[in-house]
DNA sequence: AGCACGCCGACT
DNA sequence: GTCGGCGTGCTC
């Protein structure tokens, strides 16, 4: 009997492809998760061994030989195979694809696994004179022939330390047949010493201690917690203690962290904790540096590996904790191709691994909260800030009953001038850059339009240009409307205008704009951030980059000028999100010891979530939420999956969707309900018109039944031909 | 995704 | 007469 090896190839096809073992290989000798070439179409492409198989469902005569096996030893443990072929399934995506997802590119293009070390060696002809000799005239290449001659190989260093130029004589003596190269694997040691290389640290506080050997007490075995702690609070030294147990063990730690918040400073603070290599990945990391990373996280050199989203997917030899901090982060989903999120997989990893897992927010997800509820996860608190700070204080503005500047309440123009007399810092946060939102001709009533998608081109004053900020449009400003010639004019208010406004109200008052517009160059967003903290800047405006790991010590006064985008959003999670980011927001202010005031901006001061917040904080705003979520039956009390799909005419998306609906109806059976297909509420983006099919179950069980059994339909229809789809399973946003 | 095959327009 | 447009089909 000959075994069948399933082969998962970097191709956008939900299955694997079967191949007979490469020729004269013994497929008992060929361990899963090791790369192959394989003959593809009329490609030969690398593909990873997913599983060995007795047979397969075609014929013998119709599969190909493996070209060769390209790994000895797996570049994917069994545990990560496994997660990875488990994530392909859960979210209906190509396995090929995510086992790509999981490898550096120079893995997926056949480089080798392992670090190699190159040594030069003489030929058994030139040790034994069977060669012709050398000329006495050519001394580079005699030299170097003694050299070796002295010793069995010399590598790069030896050779390099006799002389600088040996790289030209030694090609020379390898086209004679004199010298020949010898490529081994680098012996690798972890570089990290367990006890004597952690650094200064601060002593932790009670409830640090509490929630640190809640964690330690968890080591060897799968748990997990939730690390609840306001901001300030000290969660990242709770995670640093936590690892330097799992590092005195001689085990690794997997960090994830939030897109923004990988910076060097977070990376510096770890390196000085542990005083060893750390393994970084981060999606824009050049492909020498991320394979390093891999190999230095794959052999255990690397005590700690902290990364992005795919940094979930990184190899461990010896895996002893998993942290996700700020886990409600929308980063950690991935909004394209393969949709999955690195929060859910860390834990999903986790679990496999028999590890503890660490999730850390001050605003968890309500996915993580229900996780306590339910007796799942450990909620470990930390309530109050270290060095004794008091939280700042919620208090509403009610737009309709005060007469504002260009957006600014007059109470909070008032508020800003008297905590700038007072020498505090004043922060300003509006999730919308621009100038303004809109051009409006007021004589005819003429908005400008971006031309390729359902949406107003916002203003950018400076540049005098208009923006599309859906699909990267511009064009000028006209210099009157287009419809009826009378002069047009900016609606609404963006950060710009802020800045402007702020700079008219408080003349001199040095002052700050942080947005990604502000930010663009290199290094602008850093610089920006340091006049900040060095006090040079006394008023900052900007959008959600500010709400995001960085600290204001010295800012007294936050002000959320729109509250109201959140407040009736279209999404299911469109509150949440808004609770998450006042919150984040509010922790900017009172960090020292100097109490903190935010004062939040809206026209309906009565919403109950607003209330909630102002009242009780976040948590009783998660209360309230899931008890919401709970009665409309929404996650994370149910599962949803959404069918998209867009293409250049409004037709075919809707007819692919309905033809799909047709199908899961016809196999649905009463467990999953089907909601739409209905048109996105910005139908038209990027010159596209965009659709959706929602699906909701009670459960995560007949939900993945039902996508089994129809997305291979889906895939067959001939209506998915005239469209663009895909499957997000666990959608994070609807649209 | 690639890659090839296949049948209809403006050009060396 | 050909180069090349992107529709269609296929990848073990």
């Amino acid at each position: 009997m000959s075994a069948v090896l399933a082969i998962a190839v970097d191709a956008p096809l939900r299955r694997l492809f079967d191949y007979r073992p490469p020729l004269h290989t013994d497929p008992a000798t060929l361990q899963p998760g090791v790369r192959l070439w394989v003959p593809f179409g009329r490609r030969r492409v690398v593909g990873v061994l997913a599983a060995l198989r007795a047979e397969s469902e075609l014929p013998e005569s119709r599969l190909k030989p493996a070209h060769a096996v390209i790994d000895a030893t797996p570049v994917l443990d069994p545990a990560l195979l496994d997660l990875l072929l488990w994530s392909a399934d859960y979210y209906r995506h190509p396995p090929g694809e995510v086992i790509a997802a999981a490898l550096p590119a120079a893995l997926r293009s056949g480089a080798a696994a392992n670090a190699t070390t190159e040594r030069w060696t003489l030929t058994a002809a030139a040790r034994t004179g069977t060669l012709p000799p050398l000329s006495s005239r050519a001394t580079r290449l005699n030299e170097l022939v003694d050299f070796l001659r002295e010793r069995d190989a010399a590598d790069e260093a030896e050779l390099l330390a006799r002389s600088p130029r040996w790289r030209d004589p030694m090609r020379e003596l390898e086209k004679r047949g004199w010298a020949t190269r010898l490529r081994a694997e680098t012996a690798r040691t972890p570089a990290f010493d367990r006890d004597a290389r952690i650094g200064p640290r601060p002593d932790p506080t009670p409830d640090q201690e509490r929630a640190i050997a809640a964690i330690a007490a968890a080591s060897g075995r799968h748990a997990s917690f939730l690390l609840h702690g306001v901001t300030g609070s000290g969660k990242t030294e709770v995670y640093l203690r936590a690892i330097e147990d799992v590092v005195r063990r001689g085990e690794q730690a997997l960090v994830l962290v939030p897109e923004i918040s990988l910076t060097p400073q977070l990376v510096a603070r770890f390196e000085a904790r542990f005083d060893a290599p750390l393994a970084v990945m981060h999606s824009s990391l050049p492909d020498t540096e991320r394979l390093q990373a891999w190999r230095s996280a794959r052999d255990g050199t690397a005590p700690v590996v902290i990364g992005t989203r795919s940094a979930v997917f990184a190899p461990l030899a010896r895996a002893g904790l998993i942290v996700v901090d700020e886990e409600h982060d929308a980063s950690y989903k991935q909004q394209e191709g393969f949709r999955y999120s690195a929060r859910d997989l860390a834990l999903a990893r986790a679990q496999r691994l028999g590890i503890p897992v660490v999730l850390g927010s001050a605003t968890p997800s309500l996915e993580s909260l229900e996780r306590v509820g339910s007796g799942r996860s450990t909620r470990l608190g930390l309530p109050v800030r270290a060095a004794g700070a008091r939280p700042p204080t919620l208090r509403l503005v009610d737009l309709r009953r005060h007469a504002g500047t260009h957006g600014i309440a007059t109470p909070v123009v008032l508020a800003i001038g008297r905590h700038l007399e007072q020498g505090g810092q004043v922060l300003l946060y509006l999730n919308r850059r621009g100038y303004a939102p809109s051009l409006f001709c007021p004589s005819c009533g003429w908005v400008a339009p971006c031309p390729r998608c359902d949406a107003r081109l916002t203003v950018h004053q400076r540049e005098h240009r208009l923006h599309c900020h859906h699909c990267g449009t511009e064009q000028r400003v006209p210099e009157t409307c287009p419809d009826c010639g009378q002069p047009a004019k900016p609606v609404g208010q963006g950060t710009e205008r802020i800045e402007e406004t702020l700079a008219q109200l408080f003349p001199g008052v040095p002052l700050a704009r942080i947005d990604r517009d502000a930010v663009r160059r290199r290094g602008a967003l850093e610089s920006a951030l340091d006049r900040v903290t060095r006090g040079e800047v006394r008023l900052l405006v900007g959008t959600q980059m500010l709400t995001k790991g960085h600290h204001f010590p010295d800012v007294t006064l936050v002000v959320v000028l729109n509250a109201d985008q959140g407040l009736f959003g279209t999404d299911f999670r469109a509150s949440e999100r808004l609770a998450q980011t006042i919150v984040q927001v509010a922790g900017r202010a009172g960090r020292a010891e100097r109490p903190g005031e935010v004062l939040i901006q809206t026209e309906y001061p009565e919403h109950p979530l607003l209330a909630q917040l102002v009242e009780g904080g976040y948590d009783a705003y998660a209360e309230a939420a899931l008890a919401e979520r709970r009665q409309a039956e929404w996650p994370p009390f149910a599962r949803i999956a959404v069918l998209r799909a867009e293409a250049a005419r409004r037709e075919p998306p809707m007819a692919f969707l309905d033809r799909a609906r047709e199908l899961a109806a016809a196999q649905a059976g009463g467990e999953v309900e089907l909601l739409g297909p209905a048109a996105a509420p910005m139908e038209r983006r990027a010159g596209h018109y965009r659709a959706q099919l929602l699906l909701h179950a009670r459960s995560h069980g007949p939900l993945q039944r039902l996508l089994s059994r129809w997305l291979p339909e889906v895939e067959a229809m001939p209506e998915a031909r005239r469209v663009r789809w895909s499957i997000d399973v666990d959608p994070l946003e609807l649209f």
